[in-house]
DNA sequence: GTGAAAGCGCTAACAG
DNA sequence: CTGTTAGCGCTTTCAC
């Protein structure tokens, strides 16, 4: 492998000049210039950015942790983040962290001993996860997006979670529906508990009282949401209608209702948070609630990089408005 | 950021000392393990993972490259990969194509400047498009999934394409279609290519005579299969079946179908290449033919770990068969 | 405009 | 067992 010295060398120049060159960082008379870009190509020369990196003390790598890639949700946040990041020039180092809050913390070390400029983090844990600055790693800078408890201690974009969950169990009120099977998501985490709130809300502004036993614990995937919603069908009488907390769990919950038998939205209204690719694919239409993901996502990422050209200023804290998308998932009660 | 040497200096012993205590490489007295360990706690040191590489000659970082992180199948295979490097101790620089050859060049070079171990790509290309070992640069050991052309150069870890599409086609054709419409994947790829002549097989095989104008060229993504689906239902007599190449254009294929009106099987029996998650949550159920995603990313994983050891044997090149996965979008003709 | 030289933080000989 | 030291490849003063 080619170094910088070698260019050098190959070039008749100081080292000096070919650093120069390839960074524009000083004027270079145009004759050298030319012999150095001739070595370069000769040499099959490559910059090795983990020198430079070193010696400027700053990176160009950004770390992306999400809970779940294979959630289009966070898939559509990878893309996005991804996309922004190579306009600026930035390389992602991608951690997964399984909605695991130690997970969550070995990833954040690994990520500053990789020495990363920020990191974009989609925050697994709850208020109490957060308590002690735990995301002040080193010098590094961190951003949430999409689950933002009070006490993170950092820039935090976020769906007002507790709106969204309102909004469609709203919907489902609003149908006539009154027996609202619910799957939430993993119990510790913050989004989770403001969905449930959410649908709370809906609940009390109906003037309904919530029963314990048509809310049930899923994990925000798929299997898991398989599983509650077919016990959910066994109950008697049965709910006319499935509130489910994300994407995943809605594909479990109508891989149950297939298996069931259970037509949608003729026996069984359903409806989630989330909206996703497929959604609209299915016959009928799946209704959901939107994220504006690739918002999101930009306003963090820019967030991020006001952060790393010095910006100190107070915690920047968005809250981003859920919009719900009616197909034909949910129909009037009864049926 | 503390150092190496403020961990020293706090301790009072030598840089050496932390550093074997920490990487475990040289023996170190219990009582100066203990201060090392102290110290480096109050300090809050993160080992500069950066400053190891370089010094090291190697990094613990590897490249991946995939075509599009929005596809359920490259979803997977992120996911497998990340959790193989996480148990190899490597993180994960990710980087996406769209398909696009040069993109790949860029990203390539990238990964190789970032002094990566290593790369697992999934190319874009044809063959052509790698004539020239193009894959190799530097000393970046890569390894190919998913498209594997014969001239890559490099190990290479790919579904059988053409049987995949025969496979696909031929379970059309054992149920009496005659007029399969075609979706296929960018015109350039090897993969798309494949396939291409797999649904020729089936058709050879079954003495049936291809017609062009059944066949659509799409680009492996969503929206574009939609418009081709679109246009395949205005032909006259309109196909009774159609073969999409992927799962993306499944999708697009049944948004098209939903807003057209056509009810699946019983109008148009409709089946793909990738399976994914969503398959049998649809009413009916999705038939595809199935890759063994986690075989092949275990495989080129280990594969890379393997050339990473100083393995200079011979290329690796492996096949996997591929599956047909029967639910129920395929219905016997006449509907 | 160009070169020499001093490190960035760490590892790995080599001495002691 | 522990300390000293010489770089890894690059950026960046500082002289010329």
């Amino acid at each position: 492998m080619a170094t910088m010295k070698d260019v050098a060398k190959d070039a008749g120049v100081s080292i000096f000049t070919v650093s120069s060159t390839l960074s524009g960082a000083a004027h270079v008379s145009a004759e050298l210039r030319a012999r150095v870009r001739e070595s370069v190509e000769r040499l099959g020369y490559e910059p090795n950015t983990m020198a430079s990196n070193l010696k400027r003390g700053r990176s160009s790598l950004v770390g992306l942790i999400v809970s779940d890639v294979t959630n289009p949700f966070f898939t559509e946040l990878v893309e996005c983040i991804q996309n922004d990041a190579r306009q600026a020039g930035l390389s992602v180092i991608l951690g997964v962290t399984g909605y695991d809050v130690r997970r969550e913390s070995e990833l954040l070390r690994l990520m500053s001993s990789h020495q990363v400029a920020g990191t974009i983090l989609t925050p697994a844990g709850s208020e109490e996860d957060y308590s002690d600055g735990r995301l002040r790693i080193g010098r590094m800078k961190v951003v949430a997006v999409d689950n933002a408890p009070p006490s993170l201690g950092v820039d935090a974009f976020a769906l007002d979670n507790r709106l969204a969950a309102k909004l469609a169990v709203s919907h489902l009120l609003d149908l006539g529906h009154r027996r609202i099977g619910v799957v939430s998501g993993v119990p510790h985490q913050y989004v989770t508990r403001e969905r449930l709130a959410g649908h709370q809300d809906a609940l009390m502004q109906a003037g309904i009282r919530p029963r314990r036993g048509l809310i049930s614990h899923g994990d925000f995937r798929l299997e898991d949401a398989y599983r509650c919603c077919s016990q959910l069908l066994q109950m008697k009488p049965r709910p006319s209608a499935l509130f489910l907390a994300n994407n995943l769990m809605l594909i479990g919950a109508m891989r149950a209702l297939a298996d069931h038998g259970v037509s949608v939205p003729d026996e069984m209204s359903v409806c989630s948070i989330d909206d996703f690719p497929w959604a609209p694919a299915f016959q009928p239409g799946l209704t959901v609630v939107r994220q504006p993901i690739l918002e999101m996502a930009s306003a963090a990422f820019q967030c991020l990089i006001n952060r790393l050209s010095g910006n100190d200023g107070e915690l920047e804290q968005r809250v981003f408005a859920p919009s719900l998308v009616v197909r034909g998932s949910c129909a009037a009660y009864p049926a």
